[in-house]
DNA sequence: CTGAAAGCGCTTACAG
DNA sequence: CTGAAAGCGCTTACAG
């Protein structure tokens, strides 16, 4: 910028010192003195340099996020509510895609650091830098964040959406439509993963059923979508026994089940009136694809407010007690089920 | 961070400068002495301050992106292109999100620039800031790029896709399907909106057909499916002569075209049995509805790509010379067209 | 309530 | 090839 705080100092007369009081209101100022300053500035138009007062401060009002991919849905939801708490309060953020790769997380993360960010929040860790102490050691330096990812054996702050429970929700509503041959689509390495099939695992024990487990590997990415409608077709047309059982599918999110309901179609199959559908997350395509897709939304802008609500409030309080949050999910009902 | 270069200095034996002339390698620095302060370096892994730095270079290697929604995947692809590109040149991005508000838009501009960022780049600029001079004032102070909002008369760097010629070859194959009752969606204040509401008239005027337009205000959000879908239920319900004809739609983007299939299905209309629609874009969304669109692919990615490499060029070679530069676009067929 | 001075961690002429 | 010193624009004890 042009104009810097000696510049305001002398047009108003005054020491830059109290310029500097001025603009922080952290120590007293006469009202005339305070009033004569804030013309000055008003009329300079000036701003302070944040770099220099952040060197000082050590304090840079920003936030760093990452996510593993940007163009999904799920975290463009997530991220928006991130940015709109965050910005109310004077924090800017920097965001960062990891593409799903441990080690660009890792690079993203130390370069968010070595940048001075006030917090950083980490949508859906890397199950490999949660499990080596990375994000430990991380938030010995500084405020971080994991959303989405848990793991009760470590020091770090997480922000959850409740999955637990809508996985749950999912599956009594299945079966409360008589269905118990139910297939169960998910991606890589992930806890969410992990602890849905934990969960339908019990289920078909439960129930007496054999689990039947399609596992595409990459699931946060739009490519998702072509691959599991591609994987299914592929079973069908192999007259694979277990899967032409199947009377529902379980998806670990909504761009599977729109890869199941596409796949479906391809071979002649007919959602939901020959197979059910249930998806999880509730991103804006589960109400655009034909049927529409009944899903657990996940609550994402609140996911990420909380998530921004938190990290500002660790980065301001200096609260450093680990601790859990806990956002609720919640069933929606459309058109991709049907009662047996 | 923990260390500083003095840090460093003390423990090579060496003096600051020449820590500093081997991190940034822009003076002779003999051979050992380098390796001497290198091992150090790594030793204690010291990381520059940037804050400290960025204060005396003027530089923070930082971008400042702005969107008008984030959570259109229109602008998450063309943002997925920026940081890809970017981030290979060691330049991270803010991402600020306007919500399509003028002054929200100047607002966070005002702030980015108060930030030191290195450069900004503007995607689908408000013309309400673009008529007032806003950005031309900015660019003076910053290099500055505008995506997807053309003026000639403006001193600014402008990244463009074609739209005009993608527009042209969805109306030419529109009419190669015989179609010319064609109605025209589109949404709000915007410079490609009225680009494409040009060329349609123009094809109408040939043709000798009346004009048909839907003006749905908020064109940016995912919100337009719902509102373009009721509207075009509506208007047929109350029996609209003029929309009664229309054989295609025309519409300013693909989040309108799942409106329009969305309304149509709801009130009993075959796509694109009983009409056809063309959107914009070629977002992944239209991929997914049911029938696939047919729309221009308008290659956000390589939009993103291109606007990060001319800001870096501008901010880096202190090119100052005001261009435009055209990304082609590509008519993409699917299904939602059909030959009347 | 106000100011002079030290200092945040770096870079860059200047001198050798 | 190397170092001492000035300075980037601010904040914060310290002194009054």
């Amino acid at each position: 910028m042009k104009y810097t705080i000696e510049d305001v100092a002398r047009e108003a007369g005054v020491s830059i010192t109290t310029v500097s009081r001025v603009i922080n209101s952290n120590y007293p100022v006469k009202k005339e003195t305070r009033k004569k300053v804030e013309a000055v500035i008003e009329r300079l138009g000036y701003q302070p340099n944040p770099l220099a007062s952040g060197l000082i401060r050590n304090r840079t009002f920003c936030l760093g996020v990452l996510v593993p991919g940007i163009t999904n849905m799920f975290f463009t939801e997530v991220v928006y509510g991130i940015e709109k708490y965050s910005k109310n309060l004077g924090y800017q953020v920097y965001l960062n895609n990891s593409e799903g790769d441990a080690e660009w997380e890792r690079n993203n993360i130390t370069k968010l650091v070595g940048r001075l960010v006030d917090g950083i929040i980490v949508m859906d860790p890397q199950t490999e830098n949660m499990r080596s102490g990375f994000f430990e050691e991380v938030s010995k330096k500084i405020p971080l964040i994991c959303v989405n990812g848990y793991n009760e054996n470590m020091e770090v702050n997480f922000v959850l959406s409740n999955e637990e429970k809508g996985t749950r929700d999912a599956f009594d509503y299945l079966f409360s439509l008589r269905h118990k041959k139910i297939a169960f689509v998910r991606g890589g390495n992930s806890y969410s993963y992990d602890l849905k099939e934990k969960i339908y695992r019990e289920y078909m024990d439960v129930a007496g059923m054999e689990p039947v487990i399609l596992n595409t590997q990459d699931g946060n990415s739009t490519d998702v979508v072509e691959n599991v409608a591609q994987c299914i077709s592929d079973l069908y047309n192999k007259n694979n026994p277990v899967l032409r059982d199947t009377t529902a599918f379980f998806t670990c999110n909504d761009l599977m089940a729109t890869g199941v309901i596409n796949g479906c179609r391809a071979i002649g199959l007919d959602v939901p009136e020959d197979v059910s559908v249930i998806g999880f997350d509730n991103i804006i395509l589960s109400q655009m694809t034909r049927p529409k897709i009944t899903t657990v939304d996940q609550n994402m802008r609140m996911l990420g407010e909380h998530a921004a609500q938190r990290i500002i409030k660790l980065i301001e309080k200096k609260e450093t007690r680990c601790a859990n949050q806990m956002i609720d999910t919640k069933l929606i009902l459309r058109e991709s089920c049907k009662s047996l």
